[in-house]
DNA sequence: TCAAAAGTGTTTCCACTACACCCATGA
DNA sequence: TCATGGGTGTAGTGGAAACACTTTTGA
């Protein structure tokens, strides 16, 4: 059964970032577009070859921050290994792939082969890198629920309105406003900075601002059912 | 800022397994005693390198298959790369590590120097893997209420208090068999057989017995808040 | 005074917990 | 008939959704 396994003493490592951010009422991905074959004119995620003295974490921190400017990087986590023997051709790479996130109202400088693309209408896109965004996609939306993951995508303050914006684009559905508020107030999530936005020429009352309470990520509803005996025994 | 940095053209990869059962109320792990330098007589998790024409999870499996005669593991899932430079002496090498799960009934035969450990008393452990050990744990434990993964722990046919001394065992608090019924009744993960065990010597209503009516993981909890509306529009 | 946008009060619903109670068996 | 373990009925609680209503502004 192990006859025709050959162990491979060594092969390549890559670090591929999928970098998810919200603007304009739509979430877009980070991508470049390859200049060369294979897979020329294909968009592909940003990333590279793993370093020798540095872990997966670094390796794509510092490449986002060299090779297209992305250093305000406000979540990174790692989605998982891609490692079908032939997902890129030529000699094996292995890829570690991550979900980065960038609050809505930066906006990096980037290379001119560089661009942010809806992930509702991504271009054709290079290798299993369609797959990795998708991925990263899936998780953000998972835990939009049951972290405060969100703090990641916001700006350092905004309104209610603009934070139920923010979570609709995300989630892919329309999100109340009214219970986003106590949902997140709920859990302590939020702070009031005091200040107000001034309404539109239409009118309208002005806007409370928050900030999230808290700039790390945390487990918020650790247990969605089975919760933990709050007190004495069960059964 | 990337001079210092030289890539790997190529680097070493493998595979490692947290093998988790469950067996007498205690959550445990399969570990492998080594023999040799580095880190003589510490455990550590069963697994190798990644062969030439496999990806990940086909190594695993392989491996588990012919290491330590594990085949019949009913879930596996990746979760994480373990990446530090220095996390194995000597070459560098990086690691996929997995979570697999094997039923209770099942008594996979073992090579000598492989154990089942307590995971709550585990033994001096090699390298990373006592980190890689928790990582598994708890990410068994966070989905053990959000997904039907109580399956792969579970044998084909088990009564309400098996299944509670299951659930306690991997959650590591007690859980009320009247509740756990009835949530995964609900859901619609439990169909009764209709059969019954015997009741013991003392007596007592003889048992129904249950089994999954899933035998993949699905997630049954998406949100744990802010459901999608379930009609007409919102806010 | 009206329209628009923000924010609050309140109702309804439902899942989960907790616990009392009933059921089926062995001795 | 009693002890024992299995199983069900049901009240209470709390979080979330939905929606009506109030507040605050510009025109």
């Amino acid at each position: 059964m192990a006859d025709a396994i050959t162990p491979h003493s060594a092969l390549a490592h890559e670090v591929l970032a999928a970098v998810l951010q919200v603007r304009e009422g739509s979430l877009r991905v980070l991508l470049w577009e390859r200049a060369r074959e294979p897979h020329a004119h294909r968009w592909s995620l940003p990333g590279g070859r793993l370093g020798a003295d540095e872990d997966v974490e670094s390796s794509i921190l510092r490449q986002l921050a060299e090779k297209v400017d992305v250093r305000q990087v406000s979540h990174v986590e790692q989605l998982a290994v891609f490692s079908a023997p032939d997902r890129v051709p030529g000699p094996r790479v292995l890829a570690t792939a991550f979900l980065c996130l960038v609050p809505s109202h930066l906006d990096p400088e980037l290379p001119p082969d560089t661009a942010w693309h809806a992930i509702d209408a991504l271009p054709r896109t290079a290798f299993d890198h369609g797959a990795i965004v998708l991925r990263a996609r899936n998780r953000l939306r998972a835990k939009m629920s049951y972290t405060n993951i969100g703090f990641a995508l916001a700006p350092p303050e905004f309104t209610i309105s603009a934070l139920r914006e923010l979570y609709s684009a995300a989630l892919g559905y329309r999100v109340s406003a009214t219970n986003l508020q106590r949902v997140l107030a709920r859990r302590g999530l939020l702070e009031p900075t005091g200040h107000t936005t001034k309404p539109g020429r239409s009118g309208g009352r002005p806007a409370a601002q928050f900030r999230f309470a808290e700039t790390a990520m945390v487990v918020t509803d650790p247990f969605a059912v089975l919760r933990p005996p709050s007190t004495g025994r069960t059964g």
